[in-house]
DNA sequence: TCCGTAAATGAGAATGACTATCGCTTTAGG
DNA sequence: CCTAAAGCGATAGTCATTCTCATTTACGGA
């Protein structure tokens, strides 16, 4: 596995990934830094035939395995589309909260924020709801469903 | 086919669910009609094990098919969580507005709505948004992740 | 009511995203 | 430098979902 990133990680993520890894009695090797590297240039939620293509020395069978690593510790997050391929980005602790555009045509996934006023709102009548369930609730997922402008 | 519905649908219901399959040059069989009535009955969106299980009477692979073209006429809903198995339940326009609580250890999904005031709130911020991006947005969603009390 | 044709059905085969296996390679750390 | 455990990657396997196709059903005209 040779070092030419895509994307750069800098100290401080890397310091952070390190550990939620660790956490998990796992290791930040090259490969799985070369995964992080590409959802970091990716800038967008990827599937796994773009993340090889966009690192063509990855491995099919090993970047199935470690993004499966990286999830459950907590590094990525998977989202799952109506198209057949589940995709990946960095998980929103690495990032920042933000929301989907999905595209009900391809199912390609954007990112986007609400202002945080709206975002306050959504939260505060997030909790009312989940106090009245007998849901622990851990998080909660906004998305919006349209057609991108590439399908349209 | 026998005649031994779950549920019963209304004939308000009937001629919307006749009328949105036609338009898709579709009838509504006895075969969908039992579909309906399964997750009429079943309350929460269903999984197709749970369908067929529901109702022994359907076939496997019709009622897949048959899922397909209620989702495609806007009769039913595609839901996907993490787990293996995609979940459908009657289209929003054919019930009300509303949410999904989704455990993140079983993969069930619950309903439950947002307050009106909350509900257009969300819906002005998302207008915002939809109109500061080239995605032609057709729906928004909007899922509680969580352990569910069975799991927990 | 009786056909003829087109759609729907259902049993089973095929597809393909994803997962498991397993021998080889790399790494941590004494 | 050595060793044991962890990671890697090619390949085989799994299983939800889709496709195939022969049979059955049902709509519309005569």
């Amino acid at each position: 596995m040779k070092t030419e990133p895509l994307a750069t990680i800098d100290t401080e993520l890397d310091e952070q990934i390190t550990d939620l890894l660790r956490q998990s009695d796992q290791r930040f090797t090259k490969g799985r830094r070369a995964l992080v590297e590409a959802l970091l240039a990716g800038g967008q939620p990827m599937t796994i035939p773009q993340v090889l293509k966009a690192d063509t020395r990855l491995a099919q069978s090993s970047a199935y395995r470690n993004l499966v690593v990286l999830e459950a510790a907590g590094v990525v997050t998977r989202i799952v589309t109506n198209d057949d391929f589940a995709r990946y980005e960095l998980a929103e602790h690495l990032t920042h909260h933000h929301h989907h555009l999905i595209c009900s045509s391809c199912g390609d996934v954007a990112d986007f924020a609400l202002d945080d006023q709206a975002e306050a709102g959504l939260d505060k009548a997030l909790h009312k709801i989940a106090a009245a369930t007998d849901f622990t609730v851990e998080a909660h997922r906004l998305d919006l469903v349209g057609v991108c402008s590439d399908c349209d």
